[in-house]
DNA sequence: CCAAAAGTGTTTATACTACACCCATGA
DNA sequence: TCATGGGTGTAGTATAAACACTTTTGG
């Protein structure tokens, strides 16, 4: 077989958005580029779609490179064309974003790109378009977790409630009911109550839970209402 | 500036799933293929991206051919990135679904491309990775107007309640009670009633109404609840 | 006057919201 | 013993669901 003629052939990227949950604000993890354009300055970690793999396969390479994680949560968020957002040649990039524990990530993987945590709310300025896709997957986030319970990716495998409803409450910026937010946790059948404690986080502690992971494949799809007036927020 | 040294350029398409409705079923706009591979095959409308245009221009560019229609709604659903999916060589393919009022659709615009309506439970098997591409679109439409007013898009800018309700029946594939529906559409504010009747259905006649364009912007983006049990569906 | 579709209300059940006190513990 | 965060219940309100009859009119 033949090529198509005449054809303009461009790059295509890929690019991470990666969030992460410290147990008290959400964190995006960025990196140091390392080459021109733009060398040096803050940017998502991304990379250029090679010939042997889908798109869905880049997006976990450069995931694994960064911070050594395989199977994470991640989903295809858009695609980014604009003529000159990469000023070097024209190329479009699909953005990705996945959501970590962040205590999971191994730091000496990730020295070799510089890369760093920051708040989300202190995130540096970052290269090309890459603003406006951490825009797009923070508005992404906020509405996929208003309805699918997404955000237990962020959380190690043991949790507490109260973990969990300030993890809510990061994402929408605003406060909950503790007895009506508990209710509807419960009420789902999504977490199983263990018999441990943390007491990292008061003098009383607070018992440990865990994901059924059996309903959680069942729900997953589901329409829940953790966050009142999610519309709201997004 | 120089470009990107050793990186594989690829060609990118973008393909168009076009949703039309007849006042009684969903349609799926197709053409006949013109070149090879696949020739005289049944296809979705397509192109591929252009050096001088995003891949919203590039979409919208294809839909025009198409249909002769602008300003139509129009969202990114997911590329497409096998990598085996065109057998020519490396595709990437950005799919798009629109949603168009079908008696706005201009016949003879489309007849050079050998263009036709099908209903969408007896469309014919489609090239390439196409027919994925309208499944995951009639489950993205599926989603999306589960929570949001966009099958307006669908109807003529008069239209009946009765009409509304059927378009909302086709996409569920059920039926729903038709006093709920209504106070529930009423009670969105979303439409205004008009003086004349739609005498086409029946003797007694319905009320036509049409979209109130201020309130639809304000709600575009709130969780609306037309659909009872919604994530039965999805 | 009859067939066929349009239009309209009420009751019941469920889901959501608001709200406040006691508990357990380590210092 | 006290300060701190964890855990729990109830009553009121709003929303959604189930349900059937009357209206209109062309033939």
């Amino acid at each position: 077989m033949t090529q198509y003629k005449g054809q303009h052939h461009i790059l295509v990227a890929i690019d991470c958005i990666i969030f992460g949950f410290d147990g008290k604000d959400i964190n995006l993890l960025l990196i140091k580029r390392a080459f021109e354009p733009e060398k040096n300055k803050w940017s998502l970690m991304g990379g250029f779609l090679q010939p042997n793999e889908t798109l869905d396969e880049a997006a976990n390479r450069v995931l694994k490179q960064l911070t050594g994680l395989e199977g994470v949560y991640m989903e295809q968020l858009q695609v980014f064309s604009e003529i000159g957002r990469d000023p070097m040649e024209r190329t479009v990039s699909v953005a990705y974003f996945a959501l970590i524990d962040l205590h999971q990530y191994e730091k000496q993987i990730s020295e070799e790109y510089h890369a760093e945590w920051f708040l989300l709310s202190k995130k540096p300025r970052l290269i090309f378009d890459h603003d406006d896709m951490v825009r797009l997957a923070q508005k992404q986030l906020r509405y996929k977790a208003a309805l699918h319970p997404i955000l237990f990716q962020l959380l190690p495998e043991k949790f507490t409630i109260p973990q969990l409803q300030n993890l809510y409450e990061c994402v929408y910026d605003t406060l909950f009911d503790n007895r009506n937010f508990t209710r509807k946790v419960m009420s789902t059948g999504l977490i199983v109550k263990l018999n441990g404690k943390d007491k990292s986080g008061s003098r009383k502690g607070a018992y440990y839970y865990r994901l059924d992971k059996r309903t959680y494949k069942v729900k997953e799809d589901a329409f829940l209402n953790f966050v009142p007036k999610a519309d709201k927020f997004i």
